[in-house]
DNA sequence: GCCCAACCATTGGATGTCCTAGTATATTCA
DNA sequence: TGAATATACTAGGACATCCAATGGTTGGGC
């Protein structure tokens, strides 16, 4: 996975496509396997930003979500729609995290249902510290030209609220 | 993880950046997150047609590799810089196909240490159908403007020359 | 007031990815 | 020629994700 190719290779893909009778494709199919090798590079330099902290990325988005609570916590079915992962995941991270002294579990006052999660002290100083991280080695140089971040956001924006992730 | 949420949790964390006093990286981070989020909504919908055929994506790329293979046979290490994934997700990805009899492994003729993967009669067979289902099911409707698929070839193009993935 | 459908969190199983080692084969160079 | 280095693949472990199934808990409809 080290040295760069001679040539890209989803350009090499889509004409390949293109050759196979399936031009009409080829553009899409391109667009979306660059979108997933895009999010491998980055989720590969956010990864290696929080391993000194002791943070996956799962676990740090975690961190950083209830960081921001109004309340301080958040019910686990909260952060699950939230962070728009399955519930499993959530009770996965919140294990490794409550088992690190970062987050704590208690019981909701009122549904005997639901959990709440919440940042313990040291839980909140390592969120704003890998934070700050984040900032600094990947959010602030990430390698777009500076103009192509608003339309990544505005086309990307469109295409989630499109799949259903929110309305507006 | 199934109803819309009022708002968009991305345009929500932007927000909450700014309000930080980090508005300087607020939009690449909202520009990478969604990248994140974009990615997996894809993934689930590309495992979700490939489901039928006992394929995962992984192997999907492997096969559709496979069936572009001029010699129709390729080394392990090649398929890994091609599909810019560890070789050791390879071994796991040939060791299923082969199990499933749509690769066969082979050694190379003059190099001891080198492993060929082809493509078996099932294993084409499968390659051409299940790429026939992503066409017709995930990327003939990606869910983006047809404008801006061009715009993000170009700026997810740029990105990853930029990472270093290809020389050009 | 009671019952059942809906909801919440958890467990166990399958898959995939990466990393660290370890083994075997090639190549380079003193 | 023979040792050091580089390359190719495999083995085992940690982590995350999803799915299906389980066991409590609520709350609305009768």
């Amino acid at each position: 996975m080290g040295t760069p190719l001679p040539r890209d290779p989803i350009a090499e893909a889509r004409r390949n496509w293109e050759e196979q009778g399936w031009a009409d494709v080829a553009a899409p199919m391109a667009a979306i396997t660059a979108i997933m090798r895009t999010q491998q590079i980055l989720l590969a330099r956010i990864e290696s930003t929080l391993k000194p902290f002791g943070l996956t990325f799962a676990r740090y988005e975690l961190l950083a979500l209830l960081s921001f609570a109004r309340k301080g916590s958040l019910p686990m079915n909260k952060a699950s729609a939230l962070l728009q992962v399955h519930p499993t995941s959530i009770t996965n991270a919140v294990d490794r995290l409550e088992r690190a002294g970062l987050v704590d579990r208690s019981p909701h006052p009122t549904d005997g249902r639901t959990t709440l999660i919440e940042l313990t002290t040291a839980g909140r100083t390592l969120a704003k510290r890998s934070t700050a991280a984040l900032n600094a080695e990947v959010f602030s140089a990430p390698g777009f030209d500076p103009g192509d971040v608003d339309h990544l956001i505005r086309i990307l924006g469109a295409f989630r609220r499109n799949a259903g992730d929110f309305d507006g």
